[in-house]
RNA sequence: CGGGGAGUGGCUCAGCCUGGUAGAGCACUUGGUUCGGGACCAAGGGGUCGCAGGUUCAAAUCCUGUCUCCCCGACCA
């Protein structure tokens, strides 16, 4: 029932990684015989990849249901309607899969689910008694990613478990968004990952609030701030820190335009003759978010955020203006803008710039700068409002207590929103609150990447023989090996297979006709956390070795016992049940 | 979208510069010897050199186009 023959399974071990895989989980899903690239971002999964996936998904929908999560399958092929009517067949833009119908009607693949989960509240649901509702799917999701890249990291198709809560209102939404987090603190725990919860950005999803779980790794794209003293971590898309004062003078009455020819950038401001430190400059960008130009005011020596540009002008899309399209705005090239007395497009400058004076910016006059500018008196007092801009440094200080931020490199691997009436308002899903009054549906939306649990938890547990899988995870909880080709010796570990099948422990019977080594090598590589190896010598005494793959030595144990004693780890590895406390 | 790199048996690559009709290791098949950490010997099978044009007596090799994959960037004016 739980075996498996390895003489008779598809397991297609490598001795060599791909070229062109970057990361550990790349090479070695690719060298273990997990996965194989079918195109960019697009990979087929093996049948050892399905039974980690399998896993990882009930481990998933166990959590779900204990919290109430009802679950659906809904379609990954979409009429383009209902996402116009969000408002995201738009703002998706390149990054949502389109094709046509054979009568040439617009269709896309599904990113996400809350306009369709959104359309069934709508049709459905009619009154606060039938709330809330936790509904959830596992299903395949397609984004065209302009970059896929990292084997599993980063691809266009993938299993995402998205959930989504119905509520009549906030602190219905609030107590779902707590039972949410609760679930996915279970759900990574018992898949064997190390993570941290961040505050983040909540990006083309909207809402109020989004926490990000995040597993520390380098394989990882996104940039993390975290106070080691206090709980405090964020996404850098939305952490803020403490920035030390500056002291500047009394400045100018008024800017004083001062001649720059060929000066185009902060370095070059900052070096001789004019000898600017970048941090008296005043960086000034130009965006263009949903079509409208924008300006956006950071430090020099700063780096603007474009997700914090984008919360502050509440904008769907944000990117930087092409060449061209500045002149036209401001009257000079890029290398000599600048904001002071600026009216003509909105003007955002970042919060910690608003007490500064005598900074210096560019004129908008090819080859000007202006000095003794005062940001309140020149851009403040001008219509330029103050916003969180700038992106935090490792080595700031913690925005909640008087620690130092450090930032790391992370994989994002659950998100979860308080969508708040978003997409209840814009699809009209409403229903009727005890009052008798029509009030749009509050709504929370959830998501976890499949694969990326699978991928992550090999970043975190490998060694240089191969993966080394958390017990609750691993494709086989054990595998048992003939080292020779003795009849004793195969029949020995029949005994010991029967056995653990009977304890229900799932294992691949490495029956092959192959060299010890060649088993030994494969066992490593696939990675599977009890190894129980039937040799001559061991068997002599009626015993077999027994070895796990995250480490110890070698222990040999009477053959009657090695099943029993597999179906103790596994029991006693068992996390505690959905919905118990740790 | 910009820049760089790469497409040659299943895999990892050499050959290309300097055109002359395709190679190595691994993998695979058969036989033998082996058998506790990716064995050895022998004999084999397998490649329209990404695709399409062009140059040439002759193209994996030179030229043009195109497709695909990988990496960096796509903000720092």
């Amino acid at each position: 029932m739980h075996v498996v023959r390895y003489s008779q399974a598809f397991i297609p071990t490598l001795k060599e990684a791909p070229a062109d895989a970057q990361v550990a989980s790349h090479k070695l899903l690719v060298r273990a015989g997990f996965i194989r690239q079918l195109g960019a971002g697009i990979y087929d999964y093996l049948p050892l990849a399905k039974r980690a996936l399998n896993k990882i998904e009930a481990i998933i929908r166990e959590e779900m249901d204990a919290i109430g999560g009802q679950e659906f399958f809904l379609p990954a092929l979409h009429p383009a309607e209902i996402w116009k009517e969000s408002g995201r067949w738009e703002v998706m833009g390149e990054n949502m899969f389109r094709l046509k119908d054979r009568k040439g009607g617009d269709y896309g693949l599904g990113m996400t689910h809350e306009e369709i989960f959104t359309a069934i509240a709508r049709a459905e649901l009619r009154s606060y008694r039938q709330l809330p509702q936790v509904w959830y799917q596992i299903q395949t999701k397609f984004r065209d990613e302009p970059r896929p890249k990292s084997g599993l990291l980063r691809v266009r198709q993938f299993t995402m478990k998205d959930a989504y809560s119905l509520d009549v209102d906030r602190a219905g939404l609030d107590l779902r968004y707590e039972d949410e987090r609760r679930a996915y603190e279970r759900i990574f725990t018992r898949c064997g990952l190390d993570f941290v919860a961040v505050q983040a950005h909540s990006g083309s999803m909207g809402g109020s609030e989004s926490s990000e779980f995040m597993v520390k790794t380098d394989a990882g794209e996104d940039l993390v701030a975290a106070c080691p003293r206090c709980r405090y971590a964020a996404n850098t898309e939305t952490a803020t820190a403490r920035v030390a004062p500056e002291a500047d003078g009394p400045g100018l009455a008024e800017p004083e335009k001062f001649a720059t020819p060929g000066v185009l950038t902060i370095d070059a401001l900052e070096a001789a003759p004019h000898s600017v430190p970048a941090r008296r400059q005043l960086k000034t960008l130009i965006y263009v978010a949903d079509e409208e130009l924008v300006v956006a005011v950071v430090r020099g020596d700063q780096e603007l955020n474009e997700a914090k540009l984008q919360t502050a002008t509440g904008a769907a899309v944000v990117r930087p203006a092409h060449p061209e399209e500045i002149p036209p705005l401001m009257g000079a090239h890029a290398g000599s803008l600048g904001a002071v007395r600026f009216t003509k497009a909105k003007v955002f400058v970042d919060r910690s710039l608003a007490e500064r004076r005598d900074m210096v910016t560019g004129a908008n006059e090819d080859g000007f700068h202006l000095r003794g500018v005062d940001v309140k008196r020149d851009l403040l007092a001008h219509g330029a409002v103050l916003a969180e801009l700038r992106t935090v440094k490792a080595g700031e200080g913690c925005p909640r207590c008087d620690g130092t931020l450090e930032v790391f490199k992370a994989l994002e691997i659950g998100h979860i929103f308080k969508l708040g009436t978003k997409y209840s308002e814009s699809l009209g899903a409403t229903v009727l609150d005890a009052e008798g009054k029509q009030v749009p549906i509050v709504m929370g939306s959830y998501g976890i990447g499949v694969e990326r649990i699978l991928a992550a938890a090999i970043e975190l547990h490998h060694d240089d023989n191969g993966i080394v899988w958390p017990l609750s995870i691993a494709p086989f909880q054990a595998t048992v090996l003939t080292l020779g080709p003795e009849p004793e010796l195969r029949k020995a570990a029949e005994e010991v297979v029967a056995g653990l099948a009977r304890e229900g422990v799932d294992v691949l019977f490495d029956d092959r006709d192959e060299r010890a080594g060649v088993k030994f090598k494969d066992a490593d590589l696939v990675g599977i956390p009890i190894r129980i190896a039937v040799g001559k010598k061991g068997l002599a005494k009626g015993q077999v070795e027994w070895k796990l793959r995250a480490g110890g030595a070698v222990e040999l144990v009477p053959v009657a016992e090695a099943a029993r004693k597999a179906a103790a780890l596994v029991a006693a590895s068992v996390k505690p049940g959905p919905g118990e406390r740790a």
